[in-house]
DNA sequence: AATGAATGAGTTTTCATTCAT
DNA sequence: AATGAATGAAAACTCATTCAT
C-alpha cells in the first residue's frame, strides 16, 4: 500500500470512527485498531487528532461553500435556488459519515475549532442574507429580516440532513430538494 | 445556606461553565471554583459529572416539551401554532445559558445522552408530524412528507436560537415569532 | 501530612532521584514511588518534571550567588576570598544530592535551562573579573586576561566539588577550602 | 560514495548535531536528515544511536589521553607542562563540536558511559598525581594533597575549553596556553 | 547496499472521583 | 455537612529501531 493510499485509509476509518463514537469518545486507538496499523503509524500520517478531525470537516465544508452559487436574479430565481439546495442535499449525502461529523459531533470540539464553524456558517448565512435582500427589492423575496430569514432555511435544511444521516435512513434525494424547496417558497401552513 | 439553596447554587453555577466551555471543556474545578465549595462538596449533591448535566438539560427539555401543546384544529389554528413558537421561544430564551447547552453542547456528550436527545427531538417531531397531518385532512397545511415537514419546522426554529444564545445577542421576542411564524405559515420566496 | 510537608517530602526525594539516576533517566514514576504517593499527586505539587527540576536547581543556584560576596580591596584581601570560597564550599556541601545535580545533570536538559545556567556562571564570572581587574589596578593580583582566570578558578572549584560529591567521599571541608585557597594563591608548580 | 566514506560522513554529521542539540535532543531523524541518509542506512554503519555517540566522544578520548605524556622531572619540567596543556588545548580546539560533546553532552546519557567518562578523568588525575607526588619529592611541586591538585588543574582547563567551544569564540590558543600554564604555576592571586 | 514505512514500548500528563478528617 | 488531599485509570504522543522491498 503507497504511501497516499495508506493516509487514504486512514482517514477513511477514522471518519467513520469520528461518526460512530464522536470527537470525544474516538480514542486513537480506535482508529489504528480499525485501519489495522500500529499506533505511531497514524502519527507518521496525521499531526494529531485534533488534524485529522479538522481535515475530515474542512473537505465538506469546502465541498459545501463551493456548491453554492450567487443566485442570479435576472434569470430563473426558483430554480437556481432548487439547484443549490440540490447541490448541497448531493454533497451532505454523498458521504454520510461526514456530515453526521460536521452536524453533531463537530461542535464542542475546541473553543478555535467551534470559531471557525461559526465563521463558516456565518459566511453561508451572509451569502444568502444579500440575496434574500437582492429578492425583497425585485418583490420576489416576502420583507422581513433577511438575517433570521437566512437562519431558518439553513436551520430547516441542517436538521433535515442531520436528521437523515442519524437515523441512517435511505430516502430519496430529490423528494428532500423538493420538499425543502417547498417549505423555503410556501411554508406549510395555509391560512 | 440550606441544602436545597446549595444544591440549587451550584447547579445555576454549572449551568454557566458549562454554556461557556462547553462539556468537555468544563472542569469539576471550573464548577467548584465559581460555586466556592469545595469539591467533595459537588458530590454531596450530584452523583457526577453526567448526573449533573443531565439535569440542567432535562429541566429545559422537559419546560419546552410543555410548552407545546397540541393544536386544535376546530379553532384557530394559526393563533395556536403562533402560541405554541412563542411559548418555545419565551422558555428558550429564559434560560440562554441553558438553551446554548441545550443545542451546541449536549449532543456529543455520550451516546446514551445522544440518545436521550434524539428520543426528544422525536417526540417533538411525531406530535408535529400528527398535528401535520391532521392539519392535511383539513386541508390547512400543504401536502407533503409530514415528517419531513416536521423537521424543516423543528430545524428553523432550533438554528434561530442557536444563533441567538450563541451570540448573546438581544432580539426582540415577538419578532423571533412573527418572523418564524410567516416562514412556516408562507416561507420566503415568491414564486 | 501537611500540604507544605508533603510538597517538601516530594521535593527531597525528587532530589534523590534526580541525583542518583539524572534528569533523562528520572521517571515520574520513580519520583512518585520514592515518595510512596500517587502519580496524580505529583502533579498535585508541582507543574511538570522540568518545574520541580529546576526548583531544585535554582534553590542552589541562588544561594551559591549569595554565598560570594564582593572583595573589598581595602580590607584583608587574602581572607576574603578564602572566606568566599568557604561559603561556596559549605553551600555545595551541605546538599550534596544537589550539588550533583547541578553540576553533571542540570546541563543538556533544555536550551533554555541551558541558557539558564550559562547566565548563573556568567553573573559568577563577570564578578570575579570585577574583583580581579581591581585586584590587578592594586596589583594584588597577577597580571592576565581576567576572563581567562576567573574561568580557570571557577574550573577549579567546580571540578572539585563535582569530584567530591559524585563519588560521596567524606571530605575535610577546610582543606578543600585551604587546598582550593593555595592553587589560587599560588598554583601548583614552583618554577 | 564508497562504504567507509559514507560511515564516516554520518559520522561528522552527527557529532555537528549532536554538538548542537545534545545527546537527547539530538534525534536520529535529525542526523539522517541532514547527512542525506534513509533512516535504515544510519542502522547500517551504526549499532544505535548510543554506539555512535560513544564513537564520537571515545575518538576524542583517546586522543585527549595521548596527548599527555609523562613528565621526565629531570629534563625541564615547565617547559614540558606547558607542552602538556598546548598538546591538550591543541586536540581540543581542533574539533569543537566534539569537545563541546565531550565536557557538556557526555554526561547524563547512561549510567554506563557516566562511568566510562569517570574513569577517564581519574586515569587523568592518577596521572597527573604521580607526577606531582614525584615533583613534590624534588620539591618542584607544592606540597599538600595531590589529588586535590589534580582535579583544581583539570578542572581549570575543562572549564576553560567548555567556555570556549560552548561561546564559538576564536581565541589565541598560545594565550589560553600561556594563561593556564601561568595559573598552575603561580595562581592569580599575589599575598 | 539502501530505503523508508511500520512498529510499539515507554512516558508524561489530566482529571473525575473517593475518603479520611 | 464540608473539606481538599489523594488517587489511578486513561489517553495522547514520541522516537529508536526493525524489516520487507
Amino acid at each position: 500500500m503507497g504511501k497516499p493510499e495508506r493516509r487514504q485509509q486512514i482517514l477513511a476509518v477514522a471518519r467513520d470512527v469520528f461518526a460512530r463514537r464522536g470527537y470525544h469518545a474516538a480514542k486513537i486507538d480506535d482508529i489504528v485498531a480499525a485501519a489495522g496499523v500500529a499506533r505511531g503509524t497514524f502519527y507518521l500520517y496525521f499531526q494529531d487528532k485534533r488534524t485529522i478531525f479538522e481535515e475530515i470537516v474542512d473537505r465538506t465544508i469546502a465541498r459545501v461553500g463551493m456548491a453554492i452559487v450567487r443566485v442570479d436574479l435576472k434569470s430563473n430565481v426558483a430554480e437556481q435556488v432548487k439547484e443549490n439546495i440540490r447541490r448541497v442535499v448531493r454533497v451532505l449525502l454523498e458521504d454520510r459519515a461526514t456530515t453526521k461529523i460536521l452536524l453533531s459531533d463537530a461542535l464542542g470540539v475546541d473553543p478555535a475549532f467551534d470559531r471557525k464553524l461559526h465563521s463558516f456558517y456565518d459566511e453561508m448565512s451572509s451569502l444568502m442574507e444579500h440575496s434574500l435582500a437582492e429578492g425583497q427589492q425585485l418583490g420576489v423575496v416576502r420583507p422581513g429580516d433577511v438575517r433570521l430569514i437566512a437562519w431558518l432555511a439553513m436551520g430547516s435544511l441542517k436538521e433535515v440532513m442531520f436528521q437523515i444521516v442519524q437515523r441512517g435512513a435511505a430516502y430519496d434525494e430529490e423528494k428532500l430538494v423538493e420538499g425543502t424547496f417547498a417549505y423555503f417558497t410556501g411554508g406549510a401552513l395555509r391560512v
